[in-house]
DNA sequence: AAATATTGATTAAACGGTTAACATATTTTT
DNA sequence: AAAAATATGTTAACCGTTTAATCAATATTT
């Protein structure tokens, strides 16, 4: 691999004159023979810039850090994906590019912390959350964050009490599907969650029992049943609950995949959906869409919070310092899986 | 942001034996007490090493470059995304970053270039292959890869005449649903393509043939039929077929989602699978399994074929330059979306 | 013809970290 | 007690690129 050096030395001119001109083709600093001397050496020598020493010269990178505490692997969650499709759409159009860094570690600030020293250099940083944090985690995981004094955005971590660039997707917190459910008139409403712990998993099961009560029905915690977000555990948690709880005419669920799971398993149990019970989603992937029958779902818009992050991450670089914090809602996709009472 | 200068100032001593001891905790060559000493700097100070800086000295970055010649958003896509999730499973293990690149270019060969432009630095590449691409622009982009120096490893690119590293999914370049669907007794096959377009789809048109005509099937060409690996277009594709060739008592689909689809579109044209119409899918994404009926499918096996890339360009890095091709075969998946005529 | 601009280059010092080679003090060995 | 080994540091060059500060030659203005 050849140096800017090694260019200027084939062309006989200092590799400044050469630095000048490929980080500006118009530049006047460099005269039109000397130009294309230089192009031509670049050919001949397949020269192409270190971007480490150019980061390091000009103390800017332009690659934004991805930081996931999760020790699951990547790029297997619906949710995730969205959201990193949305980023990097935003970050790509601005010639960003995105590090996804390594971590041996076994709980979500070691990772942080660990992915955090491979990073300084890097112009900014997208904090992401993973159901399984809980909130002092969550903080400490930020302090970290802060102590590199780039600027970072923390992506769907809710109630974060400093004042720092932050999107939230309002909908991951609310299990907005019920209200609809019990407008449709059904009482008997099962919450299949995915995760037992984690902050999430917290607001989900206030908010559900919030709704419950105000609408009169009576709480009942066996009505709360986990899923892991797995399409497999979500199956057999529901087969469980039709037998324990055959009162059941609704399941309001935290995703897609685990809804399309319930209606295998409420299928297979002998009743029909939304005849006999009715099925709501989260996420509104393919899944819903692809489902017979096909599933109504919230859509969370997570893409859409993707682009914001990125967007407000891209400001902060810029030096746009005053924290935002933008609020991305869902909204209902009405399909065929959820009948009126 | 702190820097090993005014670690080594705060302690006292030189910036070398700061350096010695970050890289080598238990280095003989740094004293207990001045240990303690850096630890305590590292904390009031908030050191965090500027990887580009000791990517340039050591010329080394552990940070592997992911080329993927597409203009579409990035995580998409579900074979993508497999193909990720297992080459991140590896390269976290051994500590290696991934970086993703931007590109505002309109073309495969213009993407990789300008990707490249941004990546010198970088400990090597995977070079992943899109349906969109010609093999003379993924030759192309080889040689353009080639000229970086860095070792590479190609990713499912079929016929790669060069001596380089590559992985190689075997069910990609083959429609091995077919003889599967034929050994069922079907001789009405329709083949729903992805991509019309690219290297894959003329292997597979090719195969198709193939099977068709040694079964002793008579070749029709409008029993090939695209979907763009896209559901909606995918449904519309089926349900136009369904009529134009009504003899038609099967569906081999080069993707579970356009499988999915096309079991939608089987149902709502009044059919049943698999009594009907029998529907074969590829991948085996959560698609298949949670599709009703559950959709018989050719595991591609692509988060085996990411680890191996992965490996094999771990391998290379090392210094391994012998150049090894992997081949990734397909399983099939039974389940209950093919019937026997 | 002197003063002023313009053009096309160069020099040298960063950026932050690494490392071979060298240096000094302290122990251990003989 | 001298020689050898060990422990603990330091110096200084280098990685590849950028950029403020200069400089010299040529062109333009007055």
């Amino acid at each position: 691999m050849s140096s800017i050096k090694e260019i200027a030395k084939y062309v006989g001119i200092s590799p400044a004159s050469v630095s000048i001109y490929l980080n500006d083709k118009n530049s006047t600093r460099v005269g039109a023979k000397t130009k294309s001397l230089i192009d031509e050496a670049v050919l001949a020598l397949n020269y192409h810039k270190n971007v480490f020493a150019s980061s390091l010269a000009t103390q800017e990178s332009r690659i934004i850090g991805i930081i996931i505490p999760t020790m699951l692997p990547l790029f297997q969650n619906d949710y995730t994906n969205t959201l990193l499709s949305g980023i990097q759409t935003r970050l790509s159009t601005f010639g960003y590019s995105m590090l996804f860094f390594p971590s041996s570690a076994k709980s979500s600030i070691e990772i942080v912390k660990e992915q955090l020293e491979k990073s300084a250099g890097c112009d900014g940083y997208i904090l992401f959350s993973t159901g399984f944090c809980t909130m002092e985690q969550i903080r400490k995981n930020i302090t970290e964050i802060q102590k590199t004094g780039r600027p970072f955005v923390t992506l769907n971590i809710p109630s974060v009490p400093e004042r720092i660039h932050q999107v939230l997707i309002e909908g991951l917190e609310t299990a907005s599907g019920i209200p609809f459910l019990v407008s449709k008139g059904h009482r008997n409403i099962v919450l299949l969650l995915g995760r037992h712990a984690g902050v999430h998993a917290r607001f989900l099961k206030n908010d559900y029992k919030a709704y419950i009560t105000t609408a009169g029905i009576e709480y009942d915690e066996n009505s709360i049943i986990y899923g892991e977000y797995d399409a497999v555990r979500a199956y057999s948690a529901v087969k469980e609950v039709l037998n324990s709880k055959p009162e059941t005419t609704a399941i309001c669920c935290m995703s897609d995949i685990m809804a399309a799971a319930a209606i295998k398993a409420v299928q297979e149990s002998g009743h029909t959906v939304p005849d006999d019970i009715s099925v709501i989603g989260r996420n509104n992937s393919l899944h819903a869409m692809l489902a017979t029958p096909s599933i109504t779902t919230i859509d969370l818009n997570m893409h859409q919070a993707g682009l914001s992050a990125a967007n407000l991450l891209l400001d902060a670089v810029d030096g746009n310092t005053a924290p935002q914090k933008i609020i991305i809602s869902g909204t209902l996709i009405e399909r065929d899986s959820v009948a009126a009472r």
